[in-house]
DNA sequence: TCTGGGGTCCTAGGACCC
DNA sequence: TCTGGGGTCCTAGGACCC
């Protein structure tokens, strides 16, 4: 039995940040600019380099300063959130025209299911057509990647940047993926590529051959290796789940201080006002969450995360307050620190929530606990020596 | 070099239950 | 009295991605 190969588009707007201020201020087109940190302090880091800084070797997660070093005219653009969402839900928006099963991988890039569109159009012809209309219509240039799963169309899309189309077809996989550093593969981060670099790993085909699982089974589990194997060769999922990303599974927000801070009232004031924010974007949602906590990073860097689960899911501000300053009161030590955040984790929609038949509610036992306790001492206050039977709190 | 902010997923140990 | 194994939840940490 032959299965039905689908086509997959991996579509990955260029520069994301970068053309949205090219579309806002069109003299920067052309521009060494970065968008990102601090033009007067000068601190922070690089979200996107344009195309003329990246030449220069400016890229993004660069602190500004060492970007200044290599070119000091540069020009600093700030981010704007609301402009990226603008840009953002015209680009899903215009991919609706094509097919309706789509996957937000992010801000700027898109998974989409084109096999019944291919019925009717040749797969290079949609994604000429999509370039273009993307950036006549609006302005966002695009790489897009073409093949039968969803790891693969992301390589894909990769290989080519701004403005690339690349199809990539499982007997495509020894001659273009292969020789590719290992570090290039999706899912091989900075920790890992350096480790699998020191045993002679160092392309996508030495992973993949048998005579090496064993040397990569000292630096990642059998789950991971496997499942790297998948995707490499072609095996992995290629159905798109439109609602993956629908409802997120965590809300968190964390600031960096202006200045390394040890004032617990100062910072607990912050802490306060980040959950207020977190809180609002909850019920604006209206989601509930099940575990609430706070991270401390201190001035080594050093990152603490501490958290607490209720006994059932909850929006109620006050109970959330309440475990966050105990949260804050146990684990702060005087220290100075230079972020802190809340998270909010553990988070299903409201009107999921299955009522809570649950007896054994902790809090509800505990109240009543309270409450018998104070009914027996005010009876034994009243009748020291006697056993009170039948006898009620009138209150 | 001196390091933002928002997420997802995985691992692992301990508690607890059956 | 001593014993196994499996499942789920909680907490912490870490890798990775954009």
């Amino acid at each position: 039995m032959k299965k039905n190969v689908k086509i997959i588009f991996h579509i990955d707007l260029n520069a994301f940040f970068a053309s949205c201020a090219i579309i806002k201020e069109p003299y920067l087109k052309d521009k060494v600019f970065v968008v990102g940190g601090n033009a007067t302090t000068r601190r922070g880091v690089i979200s996107t380099a344009s195309y003329p800084a990246r030449k220069l070797g400016i890229h993004s997660a660069m602190n500004i300063n060492d970007a200044f070093r290599i070119y000091p005219k540069l020009i600093i653009v700030p981010i704007q959130f609301s402009l990226y969402q603008k840009y953002s839900s015209l680009f899903f928006t215009y991919l609706k025209r094509y097919s309706n099963i789509i996957l937000e991988g992010s801000i700027d890039e898109a998974y989409v299911d084109m096999t019944e569109a291919a019925i009717k159009k040749h797969p290079l012809d949609i994604a000429k057509e999509i370039q273009e209309g993307l950036m006549k219509e609006h302005g966002l240039p695009c790489s897009i990647g073409i093949a039968s799963t969803l790891f693969l169309a992301k390589m894909a899309s990769d290989m080519q940047k701004p403005l690339g189309i690349t199809v990539l077809r499982k007997s495509d996989i020894v001659d273009k993926l292969f020789p590719l550093p290992i570090r290039d593969c999706y899912g091989i981060g900075k920790k890992t590529y350096p480790r699998l670099e020191s045993i002679g790993i160092d392309t996508i085909g030495a992973f993949t051959k048998p005579e090496n699982k064993e040397k990569i089974l000292s630096i990642m589990s059998e789950p991971s290796y496997h499942s790297y194997i998948e995707h490499i060769m072609g095996r992995s999922s290629d159905t798109i789940d439109p609602k993956k990303y629908a409802i997120p599974k965590s809300i968190s927000n964390e600031t960096t201080l202006n200045y390394n801070m040890d004032s617990s009232e100062a910072i607990f004031k912050i802490i306060t006002e980040l959950l207020e924010y977190t809180h609002e974007r909850l019920t604006k949602e209206e989601l509930v969450t099940k575990t609430v906590g706070i991270r401390l990073r201190d001035a080594s860097f050093e990152t603490t995360n501490r958290s607490v689960s209720f006994i059932n899911h909850t929006d109620d501000y006050e109970q959330i307050l309440d475990a966050i300053e105990n949260l804050f009161e146990e684990n702060y030590k005087g220290e100075p620190l230079r972020l802190v955040g809340v998270f909010f984790n553990s988070v299903v929609q409201k009107k999921d929530l299955k009522i809570d038949y649950n007896l054994f509610n902790y809090q509800e036992l505990t109240r009543r606990e309270e409450n018998i306790y104070k009914v027996i001492s005010s009876i034994n206050e009243k009748y020291p020596k006697s056993i009170a039977k039948g006898t009620k709190k009138t209150s």
